[in-house]
DNA sequence: TAGTGGTCTAGACCACACT
DNA sequence: GTGTGGTCTAGACCACTAT
């Protein structure tokens, strides 16, 4: 039995044990590293808690277990980044606000709504919206999404929610991938107005798709964001999750 | 005992079982899931086996558990997007390449080396290269990272590798974090000759500092892009891990 | 054949949350 | 107190990898 007092799980300390001798360069990139049944004696505890362990570490990508042969060392990824739509990607500071412009039905005669995929002739809601940092206007969001009878959109909702949720609460399939892109483009005439900048200057674009689990284009977002008051900010960690 | 002709685990069946409950709405944000005692009995296998199956389930968001409460289904969240800057980001097709232009040794007179803040004097190296998919030019990177003796860079290195691994290679800590921030600018009339755009053209511009252990800045990357030629793709799931 | 990780059990004690 | 999840044990059998 461990000593309870120090509140902090014995599988815990050997995974942060082997996470810095990763870290120091004692264990490298390939290295094996002791058995399970190897870590269980020295440490003085039973195979299940150091699995345990391991699981923490495999978690973070910081090894590989391989069953019949070991656990080894994984080469260090810096690559996968982070980005959270939803936390302030703008210049901190202010909160951010919606203000819907629009709401118009449209047909599917029109190409972001082709990309839907819906049946002919089905509507298509298209929202406009403008996202201001206080008095600012940073970025303009255009939406399509299909209509459904029976499933109003709530002023409240569309001022408020972020696209994920926009949609989600307006269908009946739980929207599960969401797929993005980022790209540059020059402002139109109009898009220069609202965001007070002269026409043709660059502009961040960001292009959103929810998909349902069927694989389903369920809405569609092109949000145009002022190039100075709109960065988008993202890190990513050596490892991740608990350790 | 369970059977083990189907080859697949009874934790995860269990968790497939719960996840499918909250995909179709049985189970909602914020229900509490059956204990882990009642799920143990109904499947008929023992605690731990059921926390396995309790722990992919939250690794994926999908449930929250309490000490002393019980599991609980947590808010469906897509705004969490990955971009992996290593997997390609630019038109699909051909692979990629780099090209270095030139090595510079700088002093820390200049805006990015004094953002590694080093020591009154010290040395920087700048790097310049360029990224090539097929024939086409379709980023300019600028590197800057402090200078170590007896750590030199190699060609090879410099050609081929990404930026966190370029770091890598060349400091004796580790580079733990890797912070990003997208914006939008216009090209200079040699970036514009470079990337066969006309001058003050939009593009993509990516900034990289990646940082150590101790929170030192290790390398600064400026990555100027075409365009049309460079989009960064990105999605997120509902859920992800094992699940 | 021996060694490895993968799955699972049937208990135990603990800390925490309710009432 | 009762019920919950959090930690941990000392075994077991299996499948895979090496030799």
């Amino acid at each position: 039995m461990r000593d309870m007092k120090d509140m902090i799980p014995i599988y815990y300390r050997l995974a942060d044990d082997i996470k810095c001798q990763i870290e120091s360069g004692q264990l490298k990139h390939g290295d094996m590293i002791p058995t399970e049944g190897q870590l269980g004696e020295s440490y003085g505890i039973s195979r299940m808690t150091v699995r345990r362990g391991l699981a923490l570490l495999a978690e973070a990508k910081l090894i590989e277990t391989v069953k019949g042969k070991g656990s080894f060392v994984t080469r260090l990824k810096l690559s996968r980044v982070v980005i959270d739509l939803q936390d302030n990607p703008a210049g901190s500071g202010e909160a951010l606000r919606y203000r819907l412009l629009t709401v118009k039905f449209a047909r599917d005669n029109n190409v972001p709504a082709q990309e839907l995929k819906l049946e002919v002739g089905a509507k298509v809601i298209h929202l406009k919206r403008l996202l201001y940092q206080g008095e600012h206007i940073i970025a303009i969001e255009n939406k399509w999404m299909p209509y459904l009878k029976g499933k109003p959109l709530l002023e409240t909702q569309l001022e408020y929610a972020n696209f994920p949720e926009v949609v989600a609460k307006h269908q009946d399939s739980v929207p599960v991938r969401n797929d993005v892109v980022i790209s540059v483009n020059t402002l139109s005439s109009e898009q220069a107005e609202l965001l007070g900048e002269e026409p043709c200057s660059p502009a961040l674009v960001i292009k959103q798709v929810i998909y349902s689990k069927e694989d389903k284009p369920l809405g569609i977002s092109y949000m145009v964001c002022h190039k100075d008051r709109f960065q988008l900010r993202a890190n990513s960690y050596l490892y991740s999750g608990k350790l």
